[in-house]
DNA sequence: CGTAAACCTTATTGTTACAATAGGGTCAAG
DNA sequence: CTTGACCCTATTGTAACAATAAGGTTTACG
């Protein structure tokens, strides 16, 4: 039952290590009730526990030590429930941050999953596709022209805009292009238009569009160089089995890999034609 | 359309700073596609996008740099979901943390509120008190001894339990002494015994114990040195007015006030003692 | 009384992801 | 040729300590 506590003791009594003290102690946050001259060793007296709880109260409350610092020198008891309301305010925002990651990881997750299930390579199929919504934004320029540099230039202004409109990250991944159906009826592959694939519940009227459910045939594809051929395979398959295209030609990305530093995007995307039976074939 | 980008370029591009880049090519995470062996400049090819690309949402979802180094190192594709799943139990974790916080933050809050309707110090009131739980823990000596060293102590050793039983921290502030009723009678501050007082749903057998609802009389006292005359009040009333003391005295800390650095622990505490109608005097 | 263990001191470095300087060289346009 | 826009390197600062290094002090024990 000493009234002089020296820091090691101090440090125990409290749980908290003696760097710690130290550090309140040259922040000037909370110094050492008594300091022998001599050796310069601290000694704290038993009241200063108080003191130490209520940082500790105020640190686990997500509080700094120089906010603290504040709050001792003010002595202002009614400034306090603004200070609490702001911190409150501060962690909402933080656990929103925390749950938009959350869920950013979730979709990167699942296209992972995504990516392990992914069918062959160049094998065109038939399925029926549900109703999306996309956001289209068109950069003026094809991006079958240069080799990737306008899909790059485009790409960063649709990122651009998404960020602007506040978007969710975990949109970002979820990008394609559009190459409308008169162009494809042509066996041309040109398209001035990319797209961020948005929740059907995502409501902004600029520029959303709505690609409907329908019948489509389809095929795997993971690199750009194979795109226009792989393409040119549904058109073939759409031809040969009296099919006839229905719709705009989507190149959606489906998993972007992680691009190891120096190599250009990689990605697996999923080349998709609306089609329908051709009716003068009945 | 230039094949070189230079750094200004490359950061407005990709909505980032240059010192970011400049940070990334310093800690090798990025390094420009080329520099000027004369002039040092930095140029980026345009398809190092993607890599800022993947970067950013790596970042977005909490990754950090290191981080992303190891997995640039590693270009092992397999080696990502278990990635995933640990950065998303991490931000679980934290948002637990912050969860709690906030809950601490809402207990402050609301002690703040009742702090500022607390009746006058020093008048007895009496009222209807709910069933309460509370944990208590004997230090094996009075805490009315020494002034305020041994309640201190002991105070220590009681929150040093309450963190072995990971008792939320919002608890720590709710605390108090019990005099047991056969000492009060006798009008003998005695008490070797503090407590925490824990939510009605809060189950550990060991040291729970629970105050039943009953009346009582009570009185606000807002410093040490006042408890003994303020706890004689009690008494006092409860003479002149035919009642009869039904249990154990209760000194409950309503609030903690901020201490200030250098004083001692200052609080308002509710002194509060069972009643019942003297059962011989009907 | 000597010594070793336990305790204390100050000072420096490291952590993260940059921002903000300072001090100086380079480039493009007029 | 100059001016403004751009680029470079290097240092410092941020938050809250932890981990060390190098050294002095105290205490317990034989």
């Amino acid at each position: 039952m000493q009234e002089k506590v020296p820091i090691g003791k101090m440090a125990k009594l409290n749980n908290i290590s003696i760097q710690t003290l130290h550090h309140y102690d040259k922040i000037g946050l909370l110094s050492p009730s008594y300091i022998d001259p001599e050796t310069n060793y601290r000694f704290y007296s038993i009241k200063q526990c108080a003191c130490l709880d209520f940082i500790k109260y105020l640190k686990y409350m997500g509080f700094t030590l120089q906010e603290m610092k504040d709050v001792f020198a003010e002595k202002d008891v009614d400034s306090i429930p603004k200070l609490l309301d702001e911190q409150i305010q501060l962690i909402d925002q933080k656990m929103n941050k925390l749950a938009q990651m959350k869920k950013t990881l979730k979709v990167a997750d699942e296209n992972y999953r995504t990516y392990m299930q992914i069918p062959k390579m160049g094998v065109v199929e038939r399925n029926y596709l549900p109703k999306r919504k996309i956001y289209c934004y068109d950069g003026k320029k094809d991006i079958y022209d240069d080799q990737l540099e306008t899909y790059e230039y485009i790409l960063r202004e649709l990122r651009d805009l998404a960020l602007i409109h506040q978007f969710p990250t975990s949109y970002f991944c979820n990008v394609g292009s559009i190459t409308r159906m008169e162009s494809i009826k042509q066996r041309k592959l040109t398209s001035t238009e990319i797209f961020m694939l948005v929740d059907a519940d995502f409501f902004n009227a600029k520029g959303i569009e709505v690609l409907p459910a329908h019948e489509y045939v389809s095929i795997y594809c993971d690199h750009f160089s194979q795109e226009e051929e792989y393409a040119f395979k549904l058109i073939d398959y759409i031809e040969e089995n009296q099919f006839e295209i229905a719709g705009d030609y989507i190149c959606e990305v489906i998993v972007e890999l992680p691009c190891w530093t120096q190599y250009e995007r990689q990605m697996i995307m999923k080349l998709q034609i609306p089609v329908k039976k051709k009716s003068n074939s009945a």
